[in-house]
DNA sequence: TCTTGCATAATTGTATACATTTAATGCAAT
DNA sequence: ATTGCATTAAATGTATACAATTATGCAAGA
């Protein structure tokens, strides 16, 4: 009887056929599976998944969303190019932001998403030390996540997880240095403890400051154009 | 032959079906014909619109970019709500960007942008001395459009015209005061001549304060309530 | 050899039909 | 009067057919 709903629960969107187109292309960009500005052809996309051109179409605009696909009237959907001056925006953008996600988790986190977060950069350090590349970047971007989640800002968080997902392509290979990972870890245990001590200011500032260090480093380690190039073939 | 095409040109995409749909619905969001929470029927629009739901469907999807339309799976899209916080969070992210804009638009700015931004800031003194405050709200977007085409950078740009979109339901009400407008203005300028002297530092600050000094006028004067409870009529 | 023009094919844009899901309605039982 | 359930209606999700647009190939001519 009563029209309530509420509007603001996330919608997952995982089962319905668009919802599964959506994930496999947005895999498959982020996997690197697809080069940049190659073309997504609804027809065969939808031949490789089993449905027709309605839901691919569908996808397809949603993930212009997320900045990963770009739609040319009457031309078609385009695997959006990473541009190096767009990396370096990002990364600029996301130093203010990250901040004031920090900022803001300060003043917001809860106890399990505190604990969360220190349980987290416990198993970052631990797989450090053996060496598991691949489990340190995926802790790495659960400990973004975790922050996101812990702002308290449904903007915020949305808007960060964009340019998460965005460079996400890039930082799967930037990410994959030792001795990166390990200055990354020890950046994400003073972020996570300036949290605790509720000191936003200095949270605010390193969390700015891990956004920069990413971005120096990827820049020092010139694994963009390497990226780039691995693109290409 | 050549495959070429340049990815970064802007698609107006204003002549297709879609493109109308898309534009007639969202002037009919801003300009408050819709309810936040109303639902849009793509056959009650479609029919409206003289179109079949398909372009409406898309249009729709298109909207949620912008965050003025939520999709909820097999129940619809409704007008994206305006939460206080969300008000508050988006001006806090809005200062902070618009203080970066600031800072790249005084290192990258053209002579014919800044120009533009001179001749602006001295046609809404003029009209704030005749009290016009029709164009006095245009000309205050204009201002805003000048500076975030002048930093140079699409993806900075691209983030704050949707920021600005998103709260323009809200500002054509706030900025709606001639003290607000007056005082808009003098910051107007302030920025207009640190960036033409080249401090970027300054034109960071005064563009982030300006944000916040709108925000903060809107808080003091109620006006977004008054908003809200006009729309629920 | 290079360009131009046209015919053809391929692809996207739109409309429509059908399937599935959700909301609304009505009515009986309590 | 109210609850519960079955039925009906209405809306979205998907598939498909057709229209409009763009890309491709090839032949004719300079």
């Amino acid at each position: 009887m009563n029209g309530e709903y509420d509007f603001n629960r996330e919608v997952s969107d995982k089962y319905s056929l668009r919802g599964r187109v959506f994930h496999k292309i947005r895999n498959d960009i982020l996997n690197g599976r697809y080069k940049e500005h190659e073309e997504l052809k609804e027809i065969r996309i939808g031949k490789e998944l089993g449905v027709s051109r309605t839901p691919v179409r569908e996808a397809l605009r949603q993930l212009e969303l997320e900045g990963l696909v770009q739609i040319i009237p009457n031309r078609g959907a385009f695997v959006t190019g990473i541009q190096e001056n767009d990396v370096r925006d990002i990364y600029a953008i996301r130093a203010l932001l990250e901040g004031l996600c920090a900022r803001w988790a300060t003043e917001r986190i809860t106890a399990e998403q505190l604990e969360a977060m220190e349980e987290n950069v416990y198993l970052a350090e631990f797989h450090a030390g053996k060496g598991h590349m691949e489990q340190m970047a995926e802790l790495d971007n659960q400990f973004h996540h975790i922050l996101y989640d812990a702002c308290g800002s449904k903007m915020l968080e949305h808007q960060l997880i964009d340019y998460h997902s965005y460079v996400m392509r890039i930082r799967r290979k930037t990410l994959s240095t030792i001795e990166r990972s390990t200055a990354s870890n020890k950046e994400h245990r003073a972020i996570m403890e300036a949290i605790r001590a509720g000191k936003a200011d200095l949270a605010e500032r390193l969390a700015s400051e891990h956004m920069k260090n990413a971005y120096e480093n990827m820049v020092k380690n010139r694994l963009y154009d390497i990226y780039k190039k691995d693109m290409e073939d």
